[in-house]
RNA sequence: UGUCCCAUAGUAUAAAGGUAGUACGACAGAUUUUGAUUCUGUUUGUCGAGGUUCGAAUCCUCGUGGGACAACCA
């Protein structure tokens, strides 16, 4: 068997492995739910889940909810679904506020061992006094305030003494030091506010880089994963660990995942919802995983994409095509197919008569596959008759050379059915066409031809007395631009304005039961699921992606 | 004019000092009752300059380019 090579993350938890450092590997995800987890968060959860799985071991699933003004119970909920969705299971639903006592009693410790002071700077001083990146930072006045006195101080924040604002615990290290996050880093701020699951209980809250390291460290987490942006973090996260003596949780960082022709960051998703450009988040132009799970896509092809892009340190920004090839492949196998029309031209077969055994009125029934890629081999019945609909672009007046389809004198393969042949082409007063006349091969039947006439052409039909409508939502790109952050100004001049298309369009019958949760291929149209707004008397579908096409339109 | 991270086909990702490979894309052809699928083939790459070495995508140095860091956000 061929062994698959390593990501660097695997290669450190194989090393650690072999070295004896762990018995067993613990990793988590940790979103803040504050926002609908998106394809970002898919590779983290994928990256997370998947390394446990792979060694050994398990993965918690924990809210990072330490700023309760931007945290929602809602978001909580949506964020187990999907995860779930995606098709894992993690071993601990916690929470960093569960930790809210545990993190006090850390605070006092560094207190009490003098790294921790209450100062009572404005936000504004303390930002000036923390210098920049190329420039030292000055110590605070209140930096070498007593134990004591910040035992007190840091007491009487939590007891609600002081409004917003007007203290906090910082980390006492380094104001010179040349990482930023290092020169005295807030670790409590004072926020009245009523947190959605420790109510109104706390009004001092941690700040991240007091919580999420503590929180690892608390569930004995091996290996923490984490994107590129916390790599200056990582060297306040190891001090804290240190300081306080705690289990050694370590932190690796990777490249955030991007997507060609969307934004991946919670607050511009944020926007796009609060401003109306999609409806809601889980629009299926969204790149959220709510968004792509209404759309059609698969559990499986979005594990099979996160797989297949792998991980790496640099930037990156990958092909929306590579997604879109993974549904097709999953949904290849699995969809059923059926014939829809989509912009209608009606034909007339002039010399076709019902057989008397016919079962439909006005015609017959004809069985067709559901899905040739299958062996099961089952099929449905499909009603013809006389007068049908076809695509308007399955027809040129002046058809280019290689034109596979209908022209006037011209024949093509109605798909499980007959060759027919256009012979005259009708047109109103405008000159618009109405209709076509045409006329089959008798001898042609769908899988007994005996005509032997071969035409390079098939086609979908629906039959006109028999069909059903729906409605459409056609999905287009939701940018004009491969990567809409890299571009000039605002990222949202770059919507495609055309991202969302709806018709109306005629369905074989067999349509009207369509299931939800089912995946239909509309023959040589694309792929096609039941939305959420759907009712039985008026179907709604979603084009999950379109088919491949190789045609190149002579125009 | 600081510190840190990063640099391999169009995109993404392998090659742990020893033949630069894979996937998607693109292009061409075969098959096809979906111009789909399937199959075959083609295309394109180690940021630059030095150094170490029998041998460098890999190690070192210096450049260049991209990114992160100055929230009481995560």
């Amino acid at each position: 068997m061929e062994e698959k090579s390593l990501n660097f993350i695997e290669e450190i938890i194989e090393e650690d492995l072999k070295a004896g450092k762990y018995k067993t590997i613990v990793t988590r995800f940790p979103p803040e739910p504050n926002g609908y987890l998106h394809m970002g968060h898919a590779t983290s959860i994928c990256l997370n889940f998947g390394l446990s799985k792979k060694f050994g071991g398990y993965t918690n699933l924990r809210f990072d909810d330490t700023n309760p003004v931007t945290e929602e119970t809602e978001y909580v909920e949506s964020i187990k679904d999907d995860v779930r969705w995606l098709g894992f299971e993690w071993k601990n639903e916690l929470y960093a506020s569960d930790y809210f006592d545990t993190l006090y009693g850390f605070a006092v410790k560094l207190i009490n061992k003098g790294l921790a002071y209450v100062d009572d700077n404005s936000a504004d001083v303390m930002a000036k006094e923390k210098g920049t990146p190329t420039e030292p930072g000055v110590d605070s006045k209140f930096r070498s305030r007593s134990i004591k006195e910040n035992l007190q101080l840091f007491e009487e924040m939590k007891a609600a003494k002081y409004k917003d604002g007007e203290r906090v615990l910082r980390a006492k290290i380094d104001m010179s030091h040349v990482n930023m996050l290092m020169r005295d880093p807030v670790m409590y701020r004072i926020k009245h506010a009523h947190h959605h699951r420790t109510g109104d209980a706390w009004c001092i809250y941690p700040l991240y880089d007091f919580a999420h390291g503590q929180s690892d460290s608390i569930e004995e987490v091996t290996h923490s994963i984490c994107t590129l942006e916390f790599v200056p973090h990582r060297e306040l996260y190891d001090w804290f660990i240190e300081k306080l003596e705690i289990f050694p949780s370590k932190q690796y960082e990777f490249a955030r995942r991007n997507l060609s022709y969307t934004v991946m960051s919670k607050r511009k998703l944020l926007q796009l919802v609060n401003e109306k450009h999609v409806n809601g988040w889980d629009d299926p132009r969204m790149p959220t995983i709510s968004g792509y799970r209404r759309r059609g896509y698969t559990p499986e092809s979005i594990r099979d994409f996160c797989d297949r892009v792998g991980i790496a340190k640099r930037d990156n920004v990958s092909d929306l095509s590579l997604l879109e090839a993974c549904v097709r492949e999953d949904l290849n196998k699995k969809a059923l197919r059926r014939m829809v029309v989509m912009e209608p031209l009606k034909i007339v077969i002039t010399n076709y008569v019902s057989s008397e055994s016919s079962v439909v009125s006005g015609g017959e029934m004809l069985e067709i596959d559901d899905n040739p890629t299958d062996d099961k081999n089952d099929a449905r019945k499909v009603p013809f008759s006389k007068e049908l609909y076809i695509e308007q672009e399955d027809f040129m007046e002046n058809p280019p050379k290689k034109f596979f389809r209908l022209f006037p004198g011209g024949m093509v393969r109605l798909k499980g059915a007959y060759i027919i042949k256009c012979d005259e082409v009708v047109k109103d007063a405008a000159g618009n066409i109405t209709e076509l006349r045409c006329s089959y091969i008798p001898g042609s039947h769908s899988g007994n031809d005996t005509s032997g006439i071969k035409v390079k052409g098939t086609i979908h039909w629906v039959s006109i007395p028999h069909a059903a409508t729906a409605e459409l939502r056609l999905y287009d790109r939701l940018f004009k631009v491969e990567d809409p952050q890299s571009e000039e100004g605002d990222f949202k001049d770059y919507i495609n304005p055309d991202s969302l298309q709806i018709i109306t369009a005629y369905m074989e019958p067999s349509l009207k039961d369509a299931q939800p949760n089912t995946s239909y291929q509309f023959i040589r149209k694309g792929y096609f699921y039941l939305d959420k707004e759907s009712t039985k008397e008026k179907l709604v579908f979603n084009r999950t992606v379109t088919l491949k096409d190789s045609f190149k339109s002579p125009l």
